[in-house]
DNA sequence: GCACTGAGATTACCC
DNA sequence: ACGGGTAATCTCAGTGCG
């Protein structure tokens, strides 16, 4: 209990008293520190054990003398961080003292007598690091952890050494009991698996639990748990999802380990059967041993991979303080908040805690309307960082925000027109100072870049640390007008978003102003012709007058614009097509679809030849209906985004995945839905079906001439006035 | 009963 | 489980018509 009439002076032998109730206390100071704009005095209770602290603070927070407890809602080994100044995937020093040989698997153990000293070196030393990949299966169905044992674990180890533990000659528990001996033996830091968070760790512990195996992979003899956003953990080694490091690839639509590993160039021969034919490939000698081979290419994939992410992990992990094996798996809001709790530490801000809060749109950003046509020798001028170079140039922070009725000399303040928020000029604010260290970071490793002298692994390290602080950077706009997000005022973001429109629509009217054309024009891209001197100028008038930089980005020879916004297509200087919006870039239309559009959108822009486009397209149109069909060019992939009975539509993808589950396999959200649509019933809903279940001769033709590739054929032939009727009687007449 | 229409649900994209 | 803006498809209930 605290007593009334407690002050400042008097509250360390307060709280130290054995009277008070609070316990192992270790240490009681009182410092300033700010909360959001205000000032305060804050009392600083250091506990001797994490236990103490949350009893404490639990205390604490009851006590009608304390206003608010801040920082005991944080993971603990974040707050050691914080204190100490130290960063994960870096090198530190301390004092310690040797306890000695123990039970963990490590060559000494010490303690720590002070706190540790960042020490950055450059370089990332040697790691050792295992993938493992697995397979399981049910008799015609998907695996499932309670019933089907797993058949094959292979092991790939960046020393080179491989392995496949397989259930034909040993119990799925000796399966596991030699993969988990295996990977002991080489002590790895890091252990790899792709999907491992969401299915190969979860199946491998429910497997070990039944079969009483020991899954004891940890350094101190522990196994895997469960943590933080749906990651899996060993404790003193880094489980690595390569997954979760899939996101950062939106080109791969389907994110399987092969199509992600093609992407990467890593060449990975598994021609897999179907997951429902496992049980049936597994009962044959031959397809079986197929079956080990494909898993160990597998875990061969996600090595290489492994390798390939871990440097974006690392810098990653150390910008933002987060461990390196909780950011793979953490969402850019999650990252940002952390980089925000350590730049707020450090600029003497209490972090405040995460609340629930209603959700509150407001109105972002501004899209032209495009000028449909084809057009010659086009520029996109792109605002560089827009976002984050308003909130620096407006101070906008949650921490500088001026209330409604909050009055203050307009002198001191800027104003944001239209929804009329106010925002300090000064002192800079949390967001201000962090994206201004972030912009400088980014600057600074930019120029390393430039250096000459650099090896490949230098450069590597140096460009993925660029990326890294580029994600941070752009997500702090989204973050700021994320509910969920610590440092959450919904003005910031919504200033933003009106400085953002009102700086493009400068831009525009410039452009109107001085002659050049604009053809269109999406949040902080405008594209014109490319009039050299005239944009010169106009990049010029930008910096003098709106205090940010424009710069060409993309430069097209032609580009062609549909009647619809973001969606165009265009050839690049250096020759390559660009395509952004249209259906050839989206997962979820058919690939014959997709190829005929991407076909026609190059022979108008490579070859400026309209009629060849249509001949072309006429001619595809005629192969769909009467050629040899694969079947892999008429799937449609649609993600399912939550639990299927939660659906009230009929949707084919819906309808297809509800056959999945009486065909055996199961789904959860985030899975994707592969259907193609067959002769067989009425309703679409009813047509499609499952692709692993259709025969090439059940292929509805006609469903895809008229609902896939005429549709997306005249999306782009529409400009030129060819519509889908001239596509589909076009071929009427050559019948005839 | 049938074609048509518009609203709503859903997904994936752009920046 | 970071923001808003947008296109597009399909279902489904409502409407007018015969």
């Amino acid at each position: 209990m605290i007593p009334r009439g407690t002050s400042f002076d008097n509250i360390r032998e307060v709280l130290v008293s054995s009277k008070s109730g609070f316990r192992d206390i270790a240490d009681v100071s009182v410092e300033g520190r700010k909360i959001f704009s205000r000032e305060v005095k804050a009392v600083k209770v250091v506990c001797k054990s994490t236990k103490a602290l949350g009893e404490n603070a639990k205390r604490l927070t009851k006590e009608t003398e304390v206003e608010q407890v801040l920082e005991e809602d944080i993971r603990y080994s974040c707050l050691y961080l914080l204190e100490t100044g130290a960063v994960p995937c870096q090198w530190c020093q301390l004092q310690v003292r040797e306890i000695g040989v123990s039970e963990a698997s490590v060559t000494n153990t010490y303690a720590a007598t002070s706190s540790p000293t960042a020490t950055p070196v450059d370089g990332i030393p040697e790691l050792r690091i295992i993938a493992f990949s697995w397979m399981a299966f049910g008799e015609r169905s998907s695996p499932n952890a309670a019933r089907d044992p797993i058949s094959v674990i292979a092991v790939a180890r960046n020393d080179g050494q491989e392995r496949t533990f397989v259930r034909s000659d040993l119990s799925d528990r000796d399966v596991i009991v030699r993969f988990v001996e295996f990977l002991k033996k080489f002590d790895p830091h890091i252990v790899a698996g792709f999907e491992s968070n969401r299915v190969g760790w979860p199946y491998l512990m429910e497997r070990a639990k039944l079969s009483g195996a020991s899954l004891d992979v940890g350094r101190i003899g522990s196994s895997p748990h469960m943590s933080v956003y749906g990651h899996v953990s060993i404790t003193g080694r880094v489980s690595m999802d390569v997954f979760n490091y899939a996101d950062e690839l939106p080109e791969v639509k389907v994110k399987t380990i092969e199509n992600v590993a093609e992407f990467l160039g890593i060449t990975v021969s598994t021609i897999l059967p179907d997951e429902l034919e496992l049980s049936t490939a597994w009962s044959k000698s031959d397809s079986r041993h197929h079956l080990e081979d494909c898993t160990l290419n597998r875990a061969r994939a996600t090595l290489e991979m492994a390798k390939r992410f871990l440097e974006f992990g690392i810098e990653l992990s150390s910008l933002t303080c987060m461990p390196l094996d909780q950011v793979a798996a953490a969402a850019v809001g999650h990252r940002v908040d952390l980089y925000l709790m350590k730049e707020a530490h450090t600029q003497g801000h209490l972090i405040p805690h995460r609340i629930e809060r209603p959700y509150m749109r407001y109105q972002g950003a501004i899209v032209l309307e495009p000028q449909k046509g084809l057009h010659e020798n086009v520029v996109a001028l792109d605002f560089t960082s827009m976002y984050p170079n308003l909130m620096i140039l407006y101070n906008l922070s949650p921490d500088t925000f001026v209330p409604i009725h909050e009055e203050i000399d307009s002198d001191q303040c800027w104003l944001i027109e239209g929804p009329g928020h106010r925002f300090r000029k000064s002192p800079p604010g949390l967001y201000k100072r962090a994206l201004t260290n972030l912009i400088a970071f980014r600057n600074s490793v930019k120029d390393k870049l430039k250096s000459a002298s650099l090896s490949d692994s230098e450069r590597r390290i140096l460009a993925e640390r660029e990326r890294a602080v580029k994600v941070i950077t752009n997500g702090c706009y989204g973050y700021a007008g994320w509910p969920g997000a610590r440092w959450y005022v919904r003005e910031v973001a919504e200033s933003a978003a009106t400085l953002g429109r009102l700086s493009i629509s400068r831009v525009i009217q410039r452009c109107r102003d001085v002659d050049l054309t604009v053809i269109y024009a999406d949040t902080d891209a405008v594209f014109v012709n490319h009039d050299k001197d005239k944009v010169d100028a106009l990049l010029r008038w930008v910096s003098e007058n709106l205090h940010m930089d424009i710069r060409p980005d993309k430069m097209y020879q032609r580009v062609l614009f549909t009647e619809a916004k973001k969606k165009y297509a265009g050839l690049l200087v250096d020759g390559t097509i660009d395509i952004v919006g249209m259906e050839v870039v989206r997962g979820d239309w058919s690939e014959i679809a997709r190829d005929i559009q991407e076909r026609v959108i190059e022979m108008i822009l490579t070859e400026g030849s309209l009629d060849k486009a249509k001949e072309y397209a006429l001619t595809a149109i005629s192969q769909v209906r009467r050629g040899k069909i694969e079947l892999q060019d008429f799937i449609i992939w649609k993600s399912l985004t939550k639990p299927i009975e939660e659906y009230n539509v009929r949707a084919p993808h819906v309808e297809v995945a509800r056959k999945y589950l009486t065909l055996g396999r199961e789904l959860v959200p985030g899975d994707k839905i592969g259907y193609v649509v067959t002769t067989k019933g009425t309703k679409l809903h009813e047509k499609a079906q499952p692709y692993f279940a259709v025969a090439p001769d059940q292929v509805d033709r006609e469903y895809y001439i008229s609902n896939q590739v005429v549709p997306v054929v005249a999306r782009v032939l529409g400009v030129f006035n060819i519509g889908e009727d001239q596509l589909v009687s076009g071929e009427q007449h050559s019948l005839t």
